[in-house]
DNA sequence: ATGGTCGTAAGACGA
């Protein structure tokens, strides 16, 4: 069982790179985010004819997660469960493979005590009362995404450049953890607990020539998931390239389990 | 270096 997770910064842009990389990395289950497009502009005909269904989130020109899948999707649903009047398609779950899988894009938070960074501490907290609502850390249970979140500086290659930002304060370290707490495992970082291998660059400033790197992309398991996992890595090869080849500034995060 | 480069969508805004 093959499971990726990856910011693709616009589904319809990065279309032929991403039947390109299911193509060669055949997985399973392939968790996206940043579609930047709706449910009706979503591409689910060429992805059909790749080989995949599709559980969509979208949303006009900002955000926007799927789940794409080999096997069909069951029991579909979008958004945090919650009764906040939330328009932002940040969440998409669904159940295949005998597991629920989330897909999720956390705020970025812009700046520190900016209005948006204090909505990024409410998803997360939103998330994990999600969790305590309506799971339990006994399923088998995989959520794939974009966190936005720093976790320690072993997943930046220029830690203290980052520590004041809405990636790294404290209060945004302990909502992740908190969300950890729960009972989900960073398999990324249980393969490589060494750290310093990313998957986002910066387009500015020559940032993927630099490897100035970070690891905002996560695959996060329930024990008895996580129990199985056999290899991650980060294929940054499809970060390289140029303009023209139209590469996100996230790379995919491949995570291979053993069922 | 308070910059820089993208994507969306048609001028900023978000990242």
């Amino acid at each position: 069982m093959r499971i990726v997770t990856w910011n693709v910064n616009s589904v319809r842009t990065r279309l032929q790179r991403l039947v390109n990389f299911l193509d060669r990395h055949q997985p399973d289950i392939c968790c996206l985010q940043e579609l930047k497009c709706t449910a009706e502009q979503f591409p689910y005909d060429v992805l059909e004819r790749a080989g995949y269904h599709a559980a969509v989130a979208g949303q006009k020109t900002y955000n926007g997660v799927a789940i794409l899948s080999r096997t069909f999707p069951d029991d579909i649903r979008r958004g945090l469960g919650d009764d906040t009047d939330d328009p932002q398609a940040r969440l998409v779950a669904a159940h295949m493979d005998g597991l629920r899988v989330m897909s999720i894009y956390v705020p970025n938070g812009a700046t520190v005590g900016s209005e948006t960074f204090s909505y990024k501490l409410d998803w997360l907290g939103r998330l994990r009362a999600m969790l305590d609502a309506h799971h339990d850390p006994g399923e088998r249970l995989v959520i794939c995404g974009d966190t936005n979140v720093i976790r320690d500086g072993a997943d930046a290659e220029n830690p203290a450049a980052w520590a004041e930002t809405v990636l790294a304060v404290p209060p945004v370290r302990e909502a992740f953890d908190r969300l950890l707490d729960w009972g989900l495992v960073d398999v990324f970082r249980q393969q490589h607990p060494g750290g310093h291998l990313y998957s986002w660059w910066d387009y500015r400033n020559l940032g993927f020539p630099r490897n100035d790197g970070l690891r905002l992309d996560h695959v996060l398991a329930t024990q008895t998931v996580a129990a199985d996992c056999s290899a991650a890595f980060a294929d940054r090869d499809e970060r390289k390239g140029t303009t023209d080849d139209k590469p996100s500034d996230h790379c995919p995060v491949v995570v291979d389990f053993d069922m």
